[in-house]
Parts: C-alpha cells; structure tokens; sequence
RNA sequence: CGCGGGGUAGAGCAGUGGCAGCUCGUCGGGCUCAUAACCCGGAGGUCGCAGGUUCGAAUCCUGCCCCCGCAACCA
C-alpha cells in the first residue's frame, strides 16, 4: 500500500470561502478520495492563514479582535467540509499553538543552518492604501492610485538567504525530482529560477506586524508570512518532534495551490526546506482562476459568486461536478449559474440521472429487480471498459481531472446509445434470454460508471453502487475494474432519481 | 520593448501538421424503458487579419489588430 499525502493552500482568513478556493479544494479531495479507490494510505489537509495586518485592521473595522476575527473566518472555512463534501483528514489553523511551536522550530533550523540573517529593507507606504507599495509601481514617486506621496521608509528584519538555494531549485525542478504540472508552469517558473532567486524579507518589526507568530530568538520581530503560513504542510504533521504523522506521510506527494503563488511553493518554500535538511515534496499542481461571467470576481462588479449558496440550493454534488468538469483543470474557467444549469440538466439530469433511472426501471419491470446471470459474449465491454479504467487513471495521474471525468461521461453517453440500439423493451417481448444479456450489461456499466466517479460526485456514486448491491471498497479495486463482476441474483434497491431536473431556467 | 492568457458555428469551449469537433440553443425525424428525458439527421464556421514554411496549416514561423487579467475581496 502506498501513502499518499496531498494539501490545498491555506486561505487568508480575512473573509468568506471564494469559489476559486472551492474549486481547489474540491480537485484536492478528489485526487485523495481517489487514492483511497485505488488502496492508497492517504493523509489529506487543509486549514486557514490566519495571521498579518490585513486581518488585523480587518477585526478593528468590524470591532472584533483578531483571535475573534479570524475564528469566525476559520469557522466558515471549516463548515465547507459539510458544505462540499470533503474528506479532509485534518484541519490547520495557524493561529493553533500546534502550528505556532511548529513554525518557530522551522524557524530556529533555518537560523541554525547560518540562512537567516538580519538586514535593512528599504520600502514604501502608502498611507492611502495603508500599505506597502514596490518601487516599481510608483509613479513620479506617488502611489498610482491615490497620487499621495509615498513615504520611503526603511526597517530593520531578517532575511533568508533564498539566493543559496537558486541553483539547486532549479536543478530539482528541471529535473522533475519536484514535479511541477502542467508543463507549462513549470516552463514558466523555470524562467523566473534562472535570473536567480533573491533573498526574501522574512520577519518584520514588531510595531509593523502585530499580528503574527513572534521571532523565536528576537522578541521584537515578528515572522513575514513565508514561515509563518508554508509550514503548515509540515507543522501539521508534527514535525519538530519527528512525530508518526511526519514519519508516515512526508514528503507530501502534491500540494495543490493556485497559479498566483507557484513562487512562494517552488521557490520559497522549496528553498526553507532544503535550508532545514527536511525532504521536499514531489508535486506541485497548480490550478488556475474562476472568472464569472468572463470578469474577475470582484464586489464592485457584483459578480462574485459564494461557493456555499451554490451548493446548499443545487447541492454539493452538482457544485463538484460543475467545478471539476467544465473547469479546466489547470486553467483559467467561468462560472455563470446558467451555464451551471445548463450543465446540471443536460449531464447530471438528462444523462446520468436519467440512465440510471431507466436501466433500474426496465430490470424491475422485466426482471423483478434482480440482477440476470452473466452473458457469454461479452469480450467487447471487456475491452471497451479496460480502455475506460486506463484513460482515467492516465488523466488523473497526470492532473487532468476533468478529462478523466469526461471520459466517464462518455460513457454515459455510450450506455444511452446502447439502450437504444438493442430496444429492450422492444426485446422483452420475444426473447427474455436476449433481454437478460442487454440488461446484465447495462448494470454492469452502471457499476463500472457508478465506481469511477466516486472521486468526483462520491454520494452520487454510492448511491449508485449500493443500489446495486455492491461496496466501493472492498480491498480489491483492480477486480472491480474487471467487466463482469456484477453478481447474479443480486436485488437491486430503490432508488430515488439522482439529479431532479431544474425547471426555472431563464430565457436568455 | 513589463509579464501572462486569449480571438474556432448564435452562446460557451475542445482541438500542436492529414476530411473542422463537442455542449447548449435551433430545425426536422424516430422511440416509448426513462426525470418533456433518450436516439438519429439537418442548418449554421473563409478557425482575428496579412504574409511565409509545407504535398498539406486552426495547428509551425513573421508581422499586425483586438479582448482579458496581473490575482481572490481589496479600492
């Protein structure tokens, strides 16, 4: 049994769950759930950052303190796993003690190693903006934006000597001993590796960041986020004390992350790793962004849509499936409700929901609801499934979620074509033997569709399979794969239909 | 010379050298097991523009035009 250990970036806790984050942790819980299928030992997290000023001023806007703030913010976080779900097997909160004992041990390793160093960084604020602004953006010396003169400041903190570890970034990652999909991220993040990796600003002055996870061996500093918030792969898994968790699972097998922050996994993070003699991990996946209605999401645009509403009015599974399907996996997508509707109906409803319900309700009909014996010609479906299992496994090896799930889907769409090709009902009146053979088959794709889609709609899958009579897990995933494992004589159980259609479309 | 993504049917998208495809919509037909579902067929595209390479280009090269974003809730 292989150990699979896959994480999700942790979001800024600084205001309710985005659609973008949804759709990553979704893609997360589908890679763990199907390692779990396929016999893997999967440890799968997630959890919220939860420190810097921005949360800070946040609290005092809404006269809360920090700690409520961001409790409040963890807790819609943590509600999303009933929301959307998922199968996450711990939660890290950085403001946990857990956390925060992890990151200063992360912290002292690095010091130790002679890579932390104090400097002065030179910066400037906008007091319009309230914060830090780059040389680069200013404008005649003003901040863009506000047109007020920036205020140069400079402060003293410390930095991690990243510049040491460039070349051999760049080594790993060209050689893919850390994998980083799709390719072309990769290429892309190579380029930035090559103009050599700069040392990056690792803790800022106490006065400046309150609200953060204090220096260890420098009462007056506070960490910058890069310790505090890239540990948490490993500080959940209690690392500082060598802990089971960190013995069983590191290094983590995926961290899936979006595609605004490959250069804080690949680079930064990468970089304190090595600093810290700890291994690194093997993939990152980096997905893209949601746009809605062809804009950014954004408040002033009123298009911003909530993750949770979707789910609780259409239901998770619909959500997952929207997510996982009609956005690319590694690139950017839009979601607008119609289009979500319109997917729902035509894949979830018409054709899914739909198939099942009338491969059920012709066996009841004709066969009492009991599953017929096993045709003995049957080396077609035999090829035509093998080759299903090999191009899913294939897709989702290689992060391609939502081809793995078209692919199944094809085959919805085969099994309603077979329907009508062979007319069972057509059939059931002159050769009953006949009718057995299309029906045992049609079950049989049902159990074959019905298992693989258990990473991305799980509830639709179970109920699907334990209609059937059959377990997902039974231990031995490779016979399940096999064409012609449904048992005879099985009674098959009522089933509801899965995806009631939506009927309040809106005329365009 | 900032960087990146893109322009393919009415809409949304797939398609990296070999007959231009998918979903929705639309028009016509079929079927009655089924959730007004399912199946078959039609209409609809000079693949942003111009040039080049090639027996052959949506795909590779050059130039140009246009759109979107610079990254997750903040103006």
């Amino acid at each position: 049994m292989e150990r699979f250990y896959v994480t999700t970036a942790i979001p800024y806790a600084n205001s309710a769950p985005h659609i973008g984050f949804a759709m990553e942790v979704i893609q997360a819980d589908a890679l763990a759930r199907y390692h779990r299928l396929i016999g893997d030992d999967v440890y799968f997290l997630t959890g919220t950052d939860e420190h810097g000023m921005k949360i800070f001023d946040t609290a005092k806007e809404l006269g809360l303190t920090a700690q409520e703030h961001v409790d409040m913010v963890a807790k819609l976080n943590m509600d999303l796993k009933e929301q959307l779900g998922l199968s996450y097997d711990d939660f890290i909160r950085t403001t946990s003690d857990r956390h925060k004992i992890g990151a200063k041990a992360l912290w002292m390793k690095l010091f130790e190693k002679g890579d932390i160093y104090k400097g002065k960084y030179d910066g400037f604020y906008c007091s319009g903006c309230e914060a830090y602004i780059t040389e680069k953006d200013l404008v005649d010396g003003k901040c863009p934006i506000h047109e007020k003169p920036a205020i140069k400041f400079s402060e003293e903190n410390y930095f991690f000597k990243l510049s040491k570890y460039s070349k051999e970034i760049e080594r790993l990652i060209e050689s893919d001993e850390l994998l980083i999909l799709p390719k072309s991220r990769k290429k892309e993040f190579l380029n930035v590796v090559k103009e050599g990796l700069t040392d990056v600003s690792f803790s800022r002055p106490k006065e400046a960041l309150t609200w953060g996870i204090e220096v260890p061996n420098d009462p007056n500093q506070t960490m910058y986020v890069w310790c505090d918030a890239l540990s948490n792969y490993i500080t959940a898994l209690d690392f500082e004390n060598n802990g089971k968790l960190f013995e069983k699972y590191w290094p983590a097998d995926v961290h899936i992350i979006g595609k605004d922050i490959l250069r804080f996994h690949a680079g930064i993070w990468i970089g304190m790793l090595l600093s810290a003699g700890i291994e690194i991990p093997k993939a990152i996946y980096v997905h893209g962004f949601i746009t809605s209605g062809g804009h950014k999401m954004s408040k002033s645009l009123h298009n911003v849509v909530s993750p949770v509403d979707i789910a609780e009015e259409y239901g998770n599974e619909a959500l997952r499936y929207y997510l996982l399907r009609e956005i690319p996996t590694t690139d950017d997508g839009d979601f607008t409700i119609d289009r979500f509707k319109d997917l729902y109906n035509s894949d979830l409803a018409n054709n899914l929901g739909n198939l099942v319900n009338r491969v059920f309700s012709m066996t009841n009909r004709y066969l009492d609801g009991v599953v017929p014996r096993k045709p003995v010609e049957n080396s077609a479906f035999y090829e035509k499934y093998s080759a299903m299992w090999e191009h899913y496994h294939e897709a989702i090896e290689n992060f391609n979620l939502k081809k793995a799930l078209e692919e199944v889907m094809l085959h919805v769409d085969d099994a309603n074509k077979y329907i009508e090709d062979e007319k069972p009902w057509v059939v059931a009146k002159e050769d009953k033997e006949k009718l057995k053979d299309i029906l045992y088959n049609l079950l049989e794709m049902l159990r074959h569709i019905g298992g693989a889609l258990y990473p991305f709609i799980p509830k639709t899958s179970k109920k699907i399979l334990t209609a059937l009579g059959c377990k997902l897990f039974d231990g031995k995933f490779a016979d399940t794969q096999l064409w012609g494992n449904l048992e005879e004589g099985t009674k098959l159980k009522k089933l509801e239909h899965l995806f009631p259609r939506i009927e309040d479309l809106k005329k365009n």
